[in-house]
DNA sequence: CATATGCTATACGGAAATATATGAGCCGCG
DNA sequence: CGCGGCTCATATATTTCCGTATAGCATATG
């Protein structure tokens, strides 16, 4: 076997897969296009397999590209990991920490948070990168993740901040309208917020509450926040925490004791990140920003 | 800031770490020892950190070099794990697969199998990979794992197999020298095959056996192939797989009532290797075979 | 104390990869 | 139809990087 071809070769392929052009990923990258054609031909020589197909239009990727892509882009998030992780090593808070987190927690609870974690630490940048999705920690494309679930994974430090309370609500006009439900039966002759996509998530959700099912769902969309901004626009009745209903005084709990859930959550990094710095000052603030948050809801 | 240094650089700091001097690395690279010094010179430059500190004896690593070692050594078998991928892409079985498992499975079990796979598909090259820890398949350090626990992870394909049962076993001649034991009680008065390191598995194993504690471990050992032949040589009494001990005539289970542990059992892969000719027959093959060796048990 | 054997650091010529410049093909638009 | 904008491919010039050779230093050995 030939010797191993240059890492950077992944990163203009990943560029290319990007950018759909050679010449578009020599822009990217801040090379030329003869360049970025001669990487993608001595990576195709050294996988053995074309990887595009070369058209006037740019080049457009083949199966075998397909099947690398998720390898090249784990190298081009652990290498801004690493970049992030060196940066700004003066044992000062300084630098930036990428934080993930659900989009109803980085735009409801987290903006408060991150200002005063900013004011503690003037040198301190962070990136947010909303998702559902709860890998990011070991694809590296966070330092910190908030989450839902439970992490088993073992390399993954964990730390519960205790669960937010769920719960069905309505806007004080939407109920004027048309009458609080006495019974989750009701709900059938009201206007429901749901979802949309069938995730596991969403399935696990419809199994425990088998009232609530797609087909009574009046509005169907996955966003959270758009749930939020339906009930506060009076559409009808759906699911938020409770915390965020109980800052707005139009706001309404329905059924409080036919309909809760507890979201257990934590706050969890990457045990390699543990001895750093700011990586460790941004968890703790976290962690204890988010307790009080939710202590402070039952107290 | 500067342009991201070459990815080339991660790879140098990793030899250099790994050969704790610049001419090691050197020769393991197939490059110069003047080069290897200018690539990390560049990835100083480039993490703006002293990486190393020279010495007449070679380099030893500074803090911030150990930070940044973890996500170095994720793009190295990141990068192995793609040209792994790319390799014989010929729509036939051929090509190489790596193997995660325990060192029970990988030395007792898999050989039979294996041997049967290779007859099945005589260009497929396997690589086993024999340890305990469970995270191979996201640092990409394997294709396929064999696991004791199931993964909770999302992103990775999982297939039950069954539970291998686990009970204590003697060599005849112990029993015959020392007498069977009638209760737990009884174990205090013979040599125990234990555990050394305190793992959380350990720490979990002993709250489920209150009767078998540390202290009355006359041997000490992690491995469970030491277990195994230390069981077959005499020593005492320890814990083996039924289906080990079942085949061997000198081999005799003690306790059968008082002490048993099921081994759940699943064979794991990464979903994005789900659509790889090679790794997806040899998933398919563990699978089967792994089942019928639980089953072929129970029946 | 002299010698051998590691190691790193530096200087310099040559190879390799890069950028520049140019040509050819495809597409949309007036 | 013909033009401008986009693409990739090719040929040439330039820069960058690598290898060779050498020097300097520390340690181990007799």
């Amino acid at each position: 076997m030939s010797r191993e071809p240059s890492w950077d070769l992944y990163r203009t392929f990943n560029a290319v897969l990007a950018e759909g052009s050679l010449s578009g990923a020599a822009r990217a990258l801040g090379l030329t296009q003869p360049s970025i054609a001669r990487h993608i031909d001595a990576l195709e020589e050294a996988v053995g397999a074309p990887l595009f197909l070369r058209t006037a239009r740019g080049l457009s990727p083949t199966d075998a590209a397909l099947e690398l892509r998720p390898f090249a882009e784990l190298m081009a998030s652990t290498s801004a990991a690493l970049l992030r992780t060196a940066e700004g090593r003066t044992g000062e808070v300084d630098g930036t920490v990428r934080i993930s987190a659900s989009e109803v927690v980085g735009i409801i609870h987290l903006p408060a948070i991150l200002t005063r974690l900013r004011q503690r630490y003037p040198l301190l940048a962070i990136e947010l990168s909303l998702s559902n999705a709860v890998d990011d920690l070991l694809k590296r494309q966070a330092d910190i993740a908030i989450r839902m679930v439970r992490p088993e994974q073992q390399a993954l430090l964990a730390r519960r901040v205790g669960a937010f309370p769920v719960g069905l609500h309505a806007h004080k006009d939407y109920l004027a309208r048309r009458g609080t439900p006495r019974s989750m039966d009701d709900l059938r002759h009201h206007d429901i917020i749901g979802y949309d996509a069938e995730t596991p998530a969403v399935r696990a959700f419809a199994q425990r509450h088998p009232g609530l099912d797609r087909a009574m769902f009046a509005l169907r969309v996955d966003s959270n926040i758009a749930h939020l901004t339906a009930i506060k626009a009076g559409f009808g009745i759906g699911i938020c925490q409770t915390i965020i209903a109980d800052a707005d005084p139009d706001l309404v709990r329905v059924l409080p004791d036919a309909f809760h859930e507890d979201l257990e959550t934590c706050v969890v990094m990457h045990e390699d990140l543990g001895a750093n710095t700011r990586c460790r000052a941004v968890f703790d603030a976290l962690v204890a920003e988010l307790t009080a948050l939710v202590r402070g809801r039952q107290g």
